[in-house]
Order: structure tokens, then sequence, then C-alpha cells
RNA sequence: GGACGCGUAGCUCAACUGGCAGAGCAUUCGGCUCUUAACCGACAGGUUGUAGGUUCGAUUCCUACCGCGUCCA
């Protein structure tokens, strides 16, 4: 069995070892190693919020019992007497142990006790001279060991890769991160109570699917053996969303992975979680309504109040802003850049190039003049000339308005909505999903909500005529030939749903990562997610990346 | 994929300009019947991420690689 163990170090076996035999000890005193069952009378939270406004006093008068188990997280042994910290269900306890009290076989346990150890103990409560409750215990029963040191007690642990890596070690050590995860799954119960309460259905479609489809993003691929078929994983719901309101259920939404194949960053892990819902007969202005409730809903359910702390800011998420994608653009264009445009600009690919070119002008002079700007802003210059001059580089190429104009929005807009923002009217090319706007076939009716200077959620009036869709479909392939490899994919099935007639429809996509990250104040995604991709340590380095040429797909 | 930064005892961190690799916690042993980052005394714990190079001498400088982080793409 050891050799299957992976231990750190000779110190770390070692200490097993030790251990192993203390618990050889603990069996000798008539414990079993390995009990499989303890029953308490109350959890660690609860003795905190019945007892921990009373009274030294009132505890000697009622001399109340109780049974209570947890994980030892500090020892302090002082002779024939000795306190610990016992830490379950995310709080700590005190408990009091002394010789007269719990006897020989009882001290002699609490003597072969290490940090890191499960415990039951069974006493009374108490105050200590300095006022903590603390648990005077009668009687100890073992319940399990930790054969392994725990992180110093003082710090915790602070090696992020490792926090990531052994999240079991982070739950028990910080508390902060057991926190988040508390308000992810208070996040989750919110998000269902909202959606439950409005006569919505929570589904699953499926995550393996034959055409990855629904969203802009290069899927994971893989393999049935036994159909011998191809499979990808999801990259978005949507598609089996939308034949599902086709079904006749009007109402639906999911909660679950989506999985894409892109880069791993603060704000992206290839695996997230998406929620995403569909509700007939609304359009998109409804949806932006429905937005604004549900984000302060969540918001006042997680942390009792729709105020949050992200990153230096204090960011409201009962109050929102709502400009249309061109309104953005003009409003944040930055003073760097030069004059700020008119709405001239978005008329044609000329008037664009040429206002990009000469804000590319302007950019790069306020980057010359390092005396007059801080640092900070001029990384940000920085940030967005490079992304207006892939703009205007995609533009001259002869890509389409549309795609200019929004990837314009990302350069100058995003990264600088902090408080929370409805950008509205998405141009018709990077919407392919998206119902036109009835009077400017241009535009579609789509907007998505931003807070902390990223994107939280997407939404629009779903497209429904059939014959509309095929051509978008068809547009993208174009688009894919042109070696935009995240163009969406024909799906033929999808325009045969549509044919059968889809009511107007309104469909949404929260990112429910995004939305943790803004409610625990978390910086990277990977706080907020419990086991996040990272890169295998145990691969042999010959084996390490696989060389291209096989089964690669063309990039 | 690129730039920058980090990697030292199980954990948290030191080590000046290249000159004997250290402290606290945890562990082990001894003492202590109201402590709480308990305290007091003693012991032990290291291939400084890996592999090379420069040097009389490398944790420190150089190269490559591995892992992580931040920013960018």
């Amino acid at each position: 069995m050891e050799g299957s163990l992976v231990f750190e170090s000779e110190f770390e076996r070692n200490l097993f070892e030790l251990r192993r035999s203390k618990l050889a000890e603990i069996e000798k005193l008539g414990h079993a190693a390995y009990p499989n069952q303890f029953r308490a009378s109350h959890t660690i939270p609860e003795i905190r919020k019945r007892w921990d406004t009373v009274t030294g006093e009132t505890l000697d008068a009622e001399r109340t019992s109780v049974q209570v188990a947890g994980r030892i997280m500090a020892i302090r042994a002082q002779g024939k007497a000795g306190f610990a910290t016992l830490q379950q269900g995310g709080q700590r306890l005190q408990i009091y142990v002394r010789l007269d009290a719990v006897g020989e076989q009882g001290f002699a346990l609490y003597k072969l006790l290490d940090l890191g150890d499960h415990i039951g103990v069974s006493g009374y409560l108490f105050r200590t001279r300095t006022g903590e409750l603390t648990i005077h215990v009668e009687t100890i029963v073992f319940l399990a060991k930790a054969m392994l040191a725990l992180p110093e007690k003082f710090h915790g642990l602070a090696d992020v890769e490792i926090r990531y890596r052994q999240r079991y070690v982070d739950l028990f050590t910080n508390l902060e991160s057991r926190d988040v995860f508390v308000k992810r799954a208070k996040t989750l119960r919110a998000i269902r109570q909202f959606f439950d309460d409005r006569g919505y259905l929570e589904v699953e479609t499926p995550m393996m699917q034959q055409i990855a489809g629904g969203a802009a993003a290069r899927p994971f691929k893989t393999h049935h053996n036994a159909l011998d078929e191809d499979l990808f994983l999801r990259i978005a719901p949507e598609l089996y969303l939308k034949r599902l309101v086709v079904g006749g259920l009007d109402r639906v939404y999911e909660i679950n992975r989506n999985f894409r194949n892109e880069g791993i960053s603060t704000q992206h892990n290839p695996e997230f979680t998406m929620l995403e819902f569909y509700q007939a007969y609304a359009n998109y202005h409804d949806l932006m309504d429905l937005t604004e409730e549900l984000i302060a809903f969540v918001a006042h359910e997680v942390n009792g109040t729709k105020l949050t702390e992200f990153n230096g800011h204090t960011i409201d998420l009962g109050k929102w802003q709502r400009f249309t994608m061109r309104e953005a653009i003009l409003a944040y264009w930055p003073h760097e850049a030069g004059l700020k445009p008119t709405a001239k600009i978005f008329h044609g690919a000329f008037e664009l190039q040429s206002c990009i070119h000469d804000a590319i002008g302007s950019l790069e002079q306020s980057m010359a003049d390092t005396a007059h700007i801080s640092p900070e802003r001029q990384s940000e210059v920085k940030t967005i000339h490079s992304a207006m001059s892939a703009v205007y580089y995609e533009s001259m190429k002869g890509g389409p308005l549309g795609k200019s104009i929004y990837h314009l929005f990302e350069a100058v807009v995003e990264p600088f909505l902090i408080q929370p923002t409805m950008i509205y009217d998405y141009p018709v090319e990077v919407s392919p999903l998206s119902k036109a706007k009835p009077d400017d076939p241009a535009h579609v009716e789509r907007f998505e909500f931003f807070a902390g200077g990223f994107e939280l959620g997407n939404a629009f009036s779903e497209l429904n005529d059939p014959v509309e869709q095929h051509k978008r479909f068809e547009e993208q392939l174009s688009e894919r030939d042109r070696g935009d490899d995240e163009a969406h994919r024909m799906d033929e099935d999808y325009v045969r749903a549509l044919a059968y007639g889809l009511p107007p429809t309104g469909g949404e996509g929260i990112g429910i990562d995004r939305l943790v990250m803004l409610l625990t104040g978390s910086r990277s995604i990977r706080d907020v997610i419990l086991f996040p991709l990272m890169r295998s340590r145990d691969q042999a380095p010959g084996e390490k990346l696989p060389t291209s040429g096989n089964n690669n797909q063309p990039a």
C-alpha cells in the first residue's frame, strides 16, 4: 500500500509511519482506527449560534450537555490538561480536556492526537476565564487520523498552486476559500428559485454533441467507440434549448458546464458553468428587465446586499445603465485617441477605417508622451492601441463592418464597464442567431451585460425565421472559410426545428463563474472553481507535448 | 503563443555585491490542570524546481527545460 502513496519527502514518509504507530496505540486503548459513525447532538455552527452570547453564569447554571465532532485545528497541551480547537461546518469551537474529567484512558487518547485528526467529544458548555465558549470534555471518541502534516496554522496555505491542486487542504485550512464555495452554492440556489418562481422548467440537454453549436468558440473533440463517431463537448446548450421551446416548453432553463477549447486566464477556464434560459413570447427588452431583477435578487440572497467589492471598486448590482453599442463606443472614446468621432463612422467601412487610422496616430503620440500620463493609463493606452490596430488591419482586409464595430467596442469600452451596464443593438454579422431589428436589418435585438470590466451575459430576441437562419449559417460558413475557426457551424436539424415554428422567444446566457467572482470579490476564475484545470505534473518529460501532425485539426 | 515575475525544510518566509543555507510554525523528546499565533528547554528536519554552463567557490550569474502567477495575444 505504501508504494501507492505519494509522499512529498522523506519527512512525510517518516511522519506517516509515526502516525501509523500512534494509530496502533490508539487501537490498543480500545478505539477503532477507522470507526464508521458518530452521533452529534449539534453541529459546531449550531452551538455557536445558540450559545455564543450566553454568559458563563447561565452556562454553569444550565450545564448543557453536547456531543460534537470535528477536526483538530489547534492543540495546546499543558501537562495533565489541555485545550484543542475543533473545526466543523466551517466554524471552530474550543474544547478543554483534563485528566480528572476524562480519566486515564481518555487522557492517554488526548495525548496521542495530532493536528488534523477527527474526534468526537461529549461534555458540557462553559466559558473559560478569558470568556471563550468551550466544551468541558467528559469523553473523547477517536474518529480518524491525519497521516500528513497540516499547513502552518497562522498563515494557512498560501501557495496558490497547491490551493488549486489540493483543494481539499485549501478548504479546511483557509475558511475564506470555503466561504466562496458556500456563496457559489447560494448563487445557484437563488437562480433556481428565481426561475422556478416564474414558471421555468429546469432541463438538461446534451453535453456531447455531433455539431458543437450555439456560440463562437472552438470545441473539444472526443470519440464514441461503439458508434465509431466523433463527438464534441458542447460549447453552449442554446440550440437544444430552443428546440425545446419549439416543442412547447415555453420557459426553460439549464445550469451546467460548457467546454471551450481556448486559453486559460483569470477570466477563462476551459470548462465553465453557464446558465441559459429561454422565454417564449418575450423579446430582448423583457430580458433586460428580467436580468436586472435576477442579478439584484441573487446578490441580495447571497450577500444580503446589492453592493459588492470587486478589484478595488464598489459595484452596485441594483443600479444599471444602458447604451446601444454605438452610443457606448462614442461615450467611452478614449481622449488619447483624439477628437470624439460622430455616429458617421458606423455608416461604412471607409469612414470607420479613416477614424481608426487617425485614432491610432493620436494614441501613438500619447504613448510617446510618457511625462503626462500615469504608467497605469500608459498600459491601458497601449492595450487600446494594439486592439485598435487589429481592428484596422481586419477591416482593411475586407472583414465585415459589423465585426469591426464589435471589436472596436471590445477595445475601447468593455474593460471600462465596471458598474453594471447593458449594451444593446449588436451588428448582425456577429449575431447569427439573433433576430434583426424590424426597422434596421443591419442590427439585431441583442444585448450583453457587463460589470467589473468583463462580460457576464448575452441575450437576444431569437431568430425564428428558418430561411433567414439558414442564410446566416451559410454566412458563418464563409467566415470559417476566411479562416475564422470560431465561426458557427451549419446545423440543419436546428433549422428544421425552426421550420416547425418557434414562437417569438427571448433567450439569455449568463456566466455563473464570473457572477460568483463578482459576488465574492474573487479576481481569478480559478478561485471560484473547486478544481480548476491545471497542467498535469506527472507526465514523463518525453510525452509532454504531442508533436503536431497526427490528428490535430487544421488551425 | 509572447513579455515579466516567482519556485529555498511538511507549511509561512529570510539569506546584502557570488563566500559555512537560517528563523517561526508543525514534528520528536522533556516540563507545565484556564490556554488560545500558549509558554519554557532540547533534538531533528535541505540534491535551494530539473539539467547543464561560468567560477577557486553558485540559492545568488548565464542557457535550456518543468510548474505556477500577472499582463498581453
